[in-house]
DNA sequence: AAAGATTGAATAATCAATCTTT
DNA sequence: AAAGATTGATTATTCAATCTTT
């Protein structure tokens, strides 16, 4: 027979589902109206990670860490944003292993141009949704179940500084 | 020059990339539970909505509605769990165009023995960020924002009954 | 040998076009 | 003609294997 009237009707499911739509649609929201500005939501990620970094450049292996796709995933999308002239490699010259991407002055323009729309639509969503508390609270809460299910990117967001070169905490947004 | 400060800094990008990380440490976590019981986060998904609809069939039109799913997606998804014995097809008496996709004993077998387990981990996730009363909470701010972003699965999930609270849980299982 | 990055093969998602039924 | 579903072509993602450098 089928399984128990609890776990099928269990209250989680509620709050599983809506995290699932409440992330779709708001994906799906950023996608429509960065594609006003010829941004894909990745290429935004990106460009932002990097515009936000001190030297405007990023290892390879850190923007993969960052995002949500793997090596092999990063480096092509990093092909197609160098193709698209937004992005370009450099060697790392203290480990030659290692590559940067860097944002170009076509990839700073590209996202400069994008991030007024772009923070407009958020304050529609966020403050249209929530009181100033309520987004505190939801802020926070977000932040406990990242905690959770994703405690690297928890640790990533605290980083060792290594090289002064380098500054994690600024490339970070959470 | 690059943007003003204030664009890059907004404290809302905080929010949407922490949004953006717990889904996907979610979807991680649960893809990883699953695995074990030989299941994707998309097939638990499907035959969780076929499990939870009495004769356990829904249109395919429907499926692909409430997954976020295309209609062409959704016709290779279920070729897949057809395939894998846990799904079968049938043609609407009513509308020769229209095809159900229908849970097969296989399927609810293997939908079953996953639930527990399922639950088991949604129960972890969950209750062990938050007291019964932030999620409550969590739940709650979701859901205002689910209906700011996606307003079609807002009024998806009040199917045929205007009364009464909206019945999340039986339209949104993950 | 191990780390960083890339490439080849396989899988899955989408849009646009097509087919059947209404 | 329009609705429901499927198919072909394209694009993107992943795993496993490879190459270079440490």
């Amino acid at each position: 027979m089928g399984p128990t009237d609890d776990l099928v009707q269990h209250p989680h499911h509620t709050t599983a589902g809506l995290l699932v739509e409440a992330m779709a649609g708001f994906g799906a929201r950023m996608e429509k109206e960065l594609d006003q500005h010829h941004l894909s939501v990745q290429w935004f990620d990106v460009l932002m990670r990097l515009l936000r970094t001190p030297g405007h450049r990023l290892r390879m292996s850190d923007l993969a860490a960052q995002t949500t796709l793997t090596a092999s995933g990063l480096t092509r999308a990093i092909d197609r944003l160098e193709a698209a002239g937004l992005v370009r490699r450099e060697v790392c010259p203290s480990d030659r292993r290692g590559a940067f991407a860097v944002l170009t002055d076509a990839g700073e323009a590209r996202i400069s141009a994008a991030l007024p729309a772009h923070v407009a639509e958020l304050e529609e969503v966020f403050d249209g949704s929530y009181t100033p508390a309520e987004l505190v609270t939801f802020t926070e809460l977000l932040r406990r179940l990242r905690d959770a299910v994703n405690p690297a990117a928890a640790c990533a967001s605290i980083p060792e500084r290594e090289d002064g070169d380098r500054d994690e905490a600024a490339a970070k947004p959470a």
